[in-house]
DNA sequence: CTTGACACAGAACGCATGTTCTGTTATATT
DNA sequence: AATATAACAGAACATGCGTTCTGTGTCAAG
């Protein structure tokens, strides 16, 4: 026996949920708390509320961040008084912006150098033309995106990390790596610059690649590799220059 | 006797810190801990940025909610062109508007199968939580947009075209492939679906894997295959985050 | 040199806050 | 009416995060 079934689109509590999710950021300057979202709400339990921003981030209203405290954001307006025109806009425009996130373009990677890494203090803002346009629903929520730089691979040295000639490789700027990190690491001994997936076993450190076909090498002494940054996101266009596109075309 | 006393005025490590707060909030849509303002100004010590959030506040440049988490709201701006900068981001949220693009996830793509492909009269708007957004800048320009979807990689079937498990591709919807297309291939005799290079030679079809160090395969009677679409687009997530995660993951 | 304020690091403490679990009530469907 | 599910409440738990304390080095004024 089929029961209860429930009604699509927003309740009146998601409504005003999304109404207080607004409200709230624009008199603090920050997002509410579960415990306030209740009670601004009147709802009485904490479990209440997680079950309502639940729904309310299944259908792309907001987005949450994980065991974050006030990690709410909102992605859609609900409001649909009329308010004031001007003032609607001006917002729904901020809203935008903060959906697409520019990363600078700042070199080239392959196997033979160490990989490039701009200063913290990189000006991000000098160069239009070099940046690469990323939606902020496809980068990892809790990464400083402040951090965040591109590489373009050049040569088939990548291979066994999945990675082509002329793919993208977003990077975040960091010295050190946790299990299961996709990491760029400089291998002194062998002057090479490599993309593995990294793992500390003992004192061991064992670079796995991506191909789960090829083995992994096993590094005795960790201050022979040198960590060089994190590989957040791997982006390949096809149909670009014609240039690594056959080599053996006839 | 008195010693040492303090420099009037902002030091590099306030403005730092004032930077960060304007970058992470617009970044974000929610102020940083103390914590994360420590990792983004090379601070090592939660009591040191506390150190410094007091000066600043005592200074009037943010106001800070005691005891509250994430409680800092920015009074005063760093940057010495307050207004212009706002008025600057509002002009290039208007004018990026229409710049990202919402491509609908529409199954998954794997080697025992044909791709699933979505009807030309497919609602692109009616399941929110199922699209991948991308910059316009990153999409090829000439393409019908209208024509695009998205598949998520299922399995390591797919490794000679150096695409991995858990990778979204984007495809157009297409039944013909020009020399050097990279296409989706339904091979009937095989019963296989592959991502290969598209070259026409003569009579024959031959199907170039996108890992230079494997073979090409050739198809003598063009019959026995399918093109299901053209791969526009390679993107491959190495850390998702939750609130982000494919809809389609189990 | 001595001194005292400043600049810093690290750890510990405790409240704030997200998460989860168990259970109860209400409502739509059969 | 029977039942499965949605809509709720309360509490417990784990972690996030602000706060505070202790200690160490550094630098300028006496």
């Amino acid at each position: 026996m089929m029961a209860r079934k429930r009604k699509p689109g927003l309740g009146d509590r998601h409504r005003k949920i999304l109404q207080v999710l607004e409200n709230f950021q624009q008199a603090n300057g920050y997002p509410p708390t579960i415990r306030e979202i209740g009670e601004l709400t009147n709802i009485q339990s904490t479990s209440l509320v997680n079950y309502y921003l639940n729904q309310l981030q299944e259908e792309g209203y907001i987005a949450r961040e994980d065991r974050l405290s006030r990690g709410i954001r909102l992605l859609k307006s609900a409001s649909n008084r009329p308010m004031q025109q001007a003032k609607q806009n001006l917002q729904n425009a901020q809203q935008r912006v903060e959906e697409i996130f520019r990363i600078p373009l700042v070199g080239r990677i392959f196997a033979g150098e160490p990989v490039p890494v701009p200063a913290s203090d990189f000006n991000y803002f000098d160069d239009e033309s070099t940046a690469i346009e990323v939606a902020r629903s496809l980068l990892p929520g809790r990464e400083a995106l402040d951090d965040l730089y591109a590489l373009e691979v050049q040569g088939d040295s990548m291979i066994d990390a999945m990675v082509n000639d002329g793919d993208i490789v977003i990077m975040k700027r960091t010295n050190e790596a946790r299990n299961g990190d996709m990491v760029a690491i400089w291998l002194e001994d062998r002057d090479e610059t490599t993309l593995k997936y990294f793992y500390r076993e003992g004192k061991r450190v064992r670079l796995q690649p991506a191909n789960p076909t090829m083995q992994s090498i096993w590094i005795d002494d960790p201050r022979h590799l040198r960590v060089q940054g994190k590989v957040v996101m791997v982006i390949r266009q096809m149909e670009r220059s014609l240039s690594h596109q056959s080599p053996l075309a006839a």
